[in-house]
DNA sequence: CTGAAAGCGCTTACAG
DNA sequence: CTGAAAGCGCTTACAG
């Protein structure tokens, strides 16, 4: 037996008849700080609660011409960082009643077409963590006045926000753990060539070695496993192996390691030293012990609702550039110098 | 210098006093298949270039009463078998245009508050994945005619349809597996006591152990890293520990080879055996070389996108079930029987 | 405090 | 093929 075609939901006309009210006052006793006697709001409520009344959020944001909804373009979700971003963000978002729609691009570095039509859903802003967004995109959302905020991600484009970790710190504090660590030659596995965040990791990294009198062999991994792997594989299959190497992310350097321990049998951190970024979860897992630069995900989307809310407020303002603090936690992926290692409680940092 | 305030984007009708027609026609040019000379046409789409007009998708959600919307509510998004799920599912909706509204709902059992409001939002539909819906939200939206399935769960709840993996079979399965290891002492890590994909992996795994006249020991671990290997140093540090030991999911499943690793000292698989559920990519990363019976998170997805589909088109239909097949891979966290194995290139798997 | 009315930006019969 | 008009379900001045 087939069940009728399906009922149309309620709308507050159809509370309005059954409270014996006017629409518009079904409207006001659902609107906070509108103007309703108790008890007709009382009468409404009941009537809404019997009727099994939800607001269309559609109409709503027609109105009112903003929708509690914010884009999230991310890629490289199988990387626990960016899932953490995710959570991260929906959870806070969630606090204020806003949820995300998610665009989740392709994993290259090009621009995705199907985020060009984003702002067709009339979001109230667009975060991207791990994709680029085009100049085009940029300048739309400039004149529409929906803010955009890049999270780990630099931008020469103008008009976009962006928030991101110590990445030149990261380098450059890498670079003397790893010297005072004894090591002598030393690799770095980046994102791609141009991705700008992990360029600057490079260059602190590098430049630091440089002045200590070291040189840097580097590879690519694209962020992926994969890509890490064969970057790993070609490093430490070179003539001069480094003992020492960083990477860009965790996620690389758990490839990185992968291929140390299975395909060249290096026992780390004796003969290989590994360091990552990020310190995602899985870094303190007994898996990996990765020593790692931190880059809070928590505090990194706190920052970027913050800039969202403020360019909301005020439209005019220009875009915002935030770095979040973070720091090396040494743990047992890598040879650990005789000083500068602080503790408190299991947790153990490094400082110069 | 202040920017003005932003301007607002441009409508059908400001694309229509610029092509020189009515804004239906607008509207016709913007709908595929609708009736509009194909010189028309041309005008309205340049007109609308020349403006970088974008439909608004909420005024056209308001009047189709479709949003091209699907809420995924979801937990667990540390495991990395969720955090292919939502990629998977985005991937999917993208080819036909739609798009995920996320709910990040709490990592318990409990009904997400706000996922009740989740038909405010005019989705054509809901996934649910490592969360429940309450009975209200059901019987919503069989009322709204929203289909609503549940992936790699079980629900008692009518109306809910659900895809999921072999359960029972994969318990069987390993039982025999790890029998036929020559294994002595079995435990089982399951998610939680009444969690029902859990509970039907455990039935299978414990019934058949009992066949073979073994005893299982049991103990769960909510899914989460930290609790299961609460869970696994509680089985382990009994009187007498297993030497096998089956997790319901790939991520418990780490958290017990880090235990028995980092706090045991035990070796794997020589002195225990453990093996997964789920197979995600990192069981086959060195650091793990997890054996598992594998939940193909694509399958599920797509499955999951047919009944979607299926139950929008025929909004009758009740609830569907599906199964998708799994497998036994055999790697090196379990020790391997003797016979049994199947090779195919690098992949091996067992089957009884 | 309350209702009637206009408007948000679309789609879709309905005439012509 | 095209335009005028009603309607989708809300919000929000505006009178009263």
């Amino acid at each position: 037996m087939r069940k009728g075609s399906p009922h149309r939901a309620p709308t507050e006309s159809d509370v309005a008849k059954l409270a014996g009210v006017s629409q518009s006052a079904v409207s006001r006793a659902f609107t906070p700080g509108a103007s309703v006697a108790e008890a007709t709001r009382e009468k409404i409520l009941k009537a809404a609660q019997e009727l099994g009344y939800q607001p269309n959020l559609m109409a709503r944001s027609l109105a009112t011409r903003q929708s509690n909804i914010v884009a999230l373009a991310i890629s490289h979700l199988e990387n626990p960082f960016y899932a953490q971003v995710v959570r991260e963000l929906s959870d806070r978002l969630r606090e204020t009643g806003r949820h995300i729609l998610l665009f989740s691009t392709p994993p290259d570095e090009q621009v995705d077409p199907a985020l060009e039509g984003v702002l067709s859903y009339q979001v109230d802003a667009i975060v991207l963590t791990a994709t680029m967004a085009s100049l085009e995109l940029a300048l739309q959302c400039q004149k529409a006045g929906v803010p955009i905020v890049q999270i780990n991600r630099e931008s020469k484009i103008p008009g976009i926000s962006t928030v991101r970790g110590q990445n030149r710190r990261a380098g450059e504090l890498v670079a003397d753990f790893l010297v005072a660590g004894g090591h002598k030659r030393f690799g770095f596995i980046g994102g791609t060539e141009h991705s700008g965040t992990s360029r600057i990791r490079q260059d602190g990294f590098a430049e630091k070695l440089k002045s200590h009198g070291f040189e840097t062999q580097i590879a690519y991994g694209d962020y992926t496993f994969e890509d890490a792997a064969v970057a790993a594989r070609s490093l430490l299959g070179s003539a001069s192996p480094p003992d020492a190497l960083f990477c860009a992310s965790d996620y690389m350097a758990f490839a990185a390691l992968d291929v140390a321990k299975r395909e060249f049998g290096l026992k780390v951190p004796d003969q290989l030293s590994v360091v990552g970024f990020d310190d995602v979860p899985e870094a303190a897992h007994a898996a990996y012990e990765l020593t790692t630069f931190s880059q809070p995900a928590g505090a990194l989307v706190a920052e970027a609702i913050k800039i969202i809310d403020l360019m909301t407020e005020e439209p005019g303002r220009r875009a915002q550039r935030r770095e979040v603090r973070g720091e090396l936690i040494v743990r047992g992926s890598a040879r650990i110098p005789e000083t500068g290692i602080k503790k408190a409680g299991l947790r153990r940092t490094w400082d110069n």
